[in-house]
DNA sequence: GGAGTTCCATAGGCAAATACTATAGTACAT
DNA sequence: ATGTACTATAGTATTTGCCTATGGAACTCC
C-alpha cells in the first residue's frame, strides 16, 4: 500500500471513473488503472465495480475510502504544520536532572516551560552524574541539569548559575545564639555531630571537599544517600549538615533552622549540559533560560 | 514523502542508529541513509544530527516522530481492519427513494439496518424515478426503491412487496354510511370531487391508469406535487383522493378516514432497484430484506 | 441494428527511483 | 596511535511507476 496509490484510489472514487481521475492526478489512464489494481492486490479485495461507462466502489471500496482520505489528510497535515510544530516545540523532549537538583528546581522550572510550549511532552530522569553523562553520550537524553565541573568528552556545558550551601541545624540549635546575625563559620561545626550525604552524589563530594579545603575534620554520625533523609535526621537532632540553599527554600518544618556561612561562603555551581556535535535546540535553550531565571531570582531573595 | 521514507525514520529514530535501522528494516544502509535524505529534503528540515556514533533527533525530528507514528499507524489499522470493515458495513451507502414512498418505508427501514451496520452511512436522495435511473446509471447512487414497472436498460429490479391503494375522504363522508363494511367501489368515486396527486409522480400516474381501466372519470378539482397536500386538501373536504396503504398508516388525523376497495383494490409493486453489472453488496441485500419485511408486516395488519 | 465513441485493461518500452556493493571519511574506543 | 563502528558518497543493478499503443467491452447515436 502507497500513498499513491490511496491517493489514485480516492481520485477515482471521487470521478466515478478511472479516465477522469488520470487527468485530475496528471498520469496516464493507464499509469491508474495499474495501480489501482495492485492495491487491490495487496489488499485482496476489489475495489471497484468495472462497467465500460465509469466505475463504482465495491464493499470493500467504501470500508476503504474513508481510512485512505484520513490517511493522506494526516500526511497533508505534517507537510503544512511541521514547521508550526517545530516552533512551537512539538514532540518529547528528554531531561535529565541530579536528585540534589531535580525536586527543587525543575517543577518550577518546567511549569514556566509548560505554559511556553503547551504542545511539548517532557520526560524526566532523575539519576546520578555519571549516569546522566553516559546518557548524554547515548542520546538518550537531550539535556541534563547537574553540578559542574563535569569530565566528559563528548560533553558541554554551560553554566546558568549557582548557589551557596547552607548550614541545616536542629531548631533550637546552640550555633545560633543571637537573632542578629544567624551566620556561622565552617569551623563552627568541629563540636556538632554531623549528618551528611553520600559522596556517590556530587553535592556529597563537593561539601567533603568544601571541609577538607577549610581543614574542617566532620565529626560524620550518619551518611545518607538522600537529601530528605539527611533533613530528617537533623529534625531529629541526630546532627547538622550542609544542603545546598534551593533545599532551605522548600523547607517548611519549623523544626530546622538554616544558617548562612559567613566567610568563604561554599557554593555550588549549576549547569546545562548537553551532547556535544547536536544541533540547537530551542526548547533546550529556553529551558536554560529559564532555569537561569530562577536561580537568579534564589539569589536575589 | 513517502510511507517507506517514514518508516525508516521511525526505525531510525528508535534505533538512534542508521546501520540498526537498516537491519531491522531488511535493507542496507546506504539506502536506508539515502530516504532519510529525501525526506529531509522534502520537509526542508534536517531531522537528525549526525555524529559518527549513531543519529540523534533535531528539533524537526522530534516534532517529525509523533506525526509519522500517527500515519504508520493509520495504514496498519487499515491494513488490520479492513475486512473487518467489509464485513460491518462501513463506508457510506447512497440510497434513492420516491417521495411516495421515502417518507412511509424508509425511516423504519433505516432504523433497523442501523442497528445491524451502526458503523453505516447513509445518504439519501429523494426524487422522481427517472432522476433516480439517471443518478443509479450514473453510480451515483447504490440502490433505490421505487415502484414497478421501472423502464431503463442498465437498471435491474426486484420486487421486495406490493401494497393496497386507499380511498380517503375527509370524515363524516357519506361514502362509508354503514360501520360495517368500510370499503368501497371505486364507481363510487364518480360523483365525489376528486384531489389528485400530480402526474409527474409514478403514483399519479399509475391511479391515472387504475381509473381508467376501470372506466372512471374523476372529477378532478385539484392536482398537486405532494401527497401531503393532496392530505391537506381532504381534510379539508376539497374532496377525496387515492392514497397508498403506507400513507393510510402514518396519518393520525381524525379529520381523513381511509376506505379499502372492495372489488379489484389497486395495488402498486414495491422494488429495490440496482445498476445492473455492479458486485452485490451485502448492505443493498440487507436494505432489501428489512424492507420487505416491513411490508409484509404492513400487509398482515 | 450498426457505426462511432468512450472507457478500462493489457502489452511493451522507457525513465526514474530505490536498493545494493564498495569505499571513503569521521568519530569513538582500546 | 591503531582499530572499530558508523554514516556518507559513488557507481551499478533492479525494481517500479509512467508512458504510448492497442484491444475489448459497453454505451450512444444515427
Amino acid at each position: 500500500m502507497e500513498l499513491h496509490q490511496l491517493r489514485y484510489f480516492v481520485a477515482a472514487a471521487e470521478a466515478g471513473s478511472i479516465s477522469r481521475a488520470a487527468q485530475r492526478c496528471r498520469i496516464a489512464q493507464p499509469s491508474l488503472s495499474q495501480q489501482i489494481k495492485k492495491l487491490e492486490e495487496t489488499l485482496g479485495a476489489p475495489l471497484f465495480d468495472r462497467m465500460g461507462r465509469g466505475v463504482a466502489l465495491t464493499d470493500a471500496g467504501r470500508a476503504l475510502l474513508p481510512r485512505a482520505r484520513r490517511i493522506l489528510q494526516e500526511v497533508q497535515d505534517t507537510r503544512d504544520n511541521l514547521d508550526t510544530d517545530i516552533e512551537r516545540g512539538s514532540g518529547v523532549l528528554s531531561i535529565g536532572a541530579i536528585p540534589t537538583i531535580a525536586p527543587y528546581l525543575l517543577p518550577e522550572a518546567l511549569a514556566r516551560f509548560r505554559t511556553e510550549f503547551p504542545d511539548s511532552t517532557v520526560s524526566v530522569r532523575e539519576d546520578l552524574t555519571e549516569h546522566l553523562l553516559e546518557a548524554l553520550a547515548d542520546n538518550e537524553l537531550d539535556v541534563a541539569i547537574m553540578s559542574t565541573p563535569v569530565e566528559h568528552e563528548l560533553v558541554e556545558h554551560e553554566v546558568i548559575g549557582s548557589e551557596p550551601l547552607v548550614v541545616v541545624a536542629p531548631a533550637g540549635t546552640p550555633l545560633c545564639p543571637t537573632g542578629a546575625d544567624p551566620g556561622v563559620t565552617l569551623s563552627d561545626l568541629r563540636s556538632q555531630p554531623t549528618v551528611t550525604l553520600h559522596e556517590m552524589h556530587c553535592l556529597g563530594q563537593q561539601i567533603s571537599g568544601f571541609c577538607a579545603d577549610r581543614g574542617l575534620a566532620r565529626n560524620i554520625t550518619c551518611r545518607t544517600t538522600q537529601l530528605a533523609t539527611v533533613l530528617e535526621f537533623v529534625r531529629l537532632g541526630m546532627g547538622v549538615s550542609i544542603v545546598p540553599a534551593m533545599a532551605a527554600r522548600a523547607d517548611t518544618s519549623p523544626d530546622r533552622v538554616y544558617l548562612r556561612v559567613k566567610t568563604r561562603p561554599p557554593t555550588r555551581e549549576i549547569s546545562l549540559v548537553r551532547r556535544a556535535g547536536r544541533a540547537r535546540s530551542r526548547r533546550v535553550d529556553r529551558l536554560g533560560e529559564i532555569m537561569a531565571e530562577i536561580l537568579a531570582e534564589h539569589e536575589r531573595t
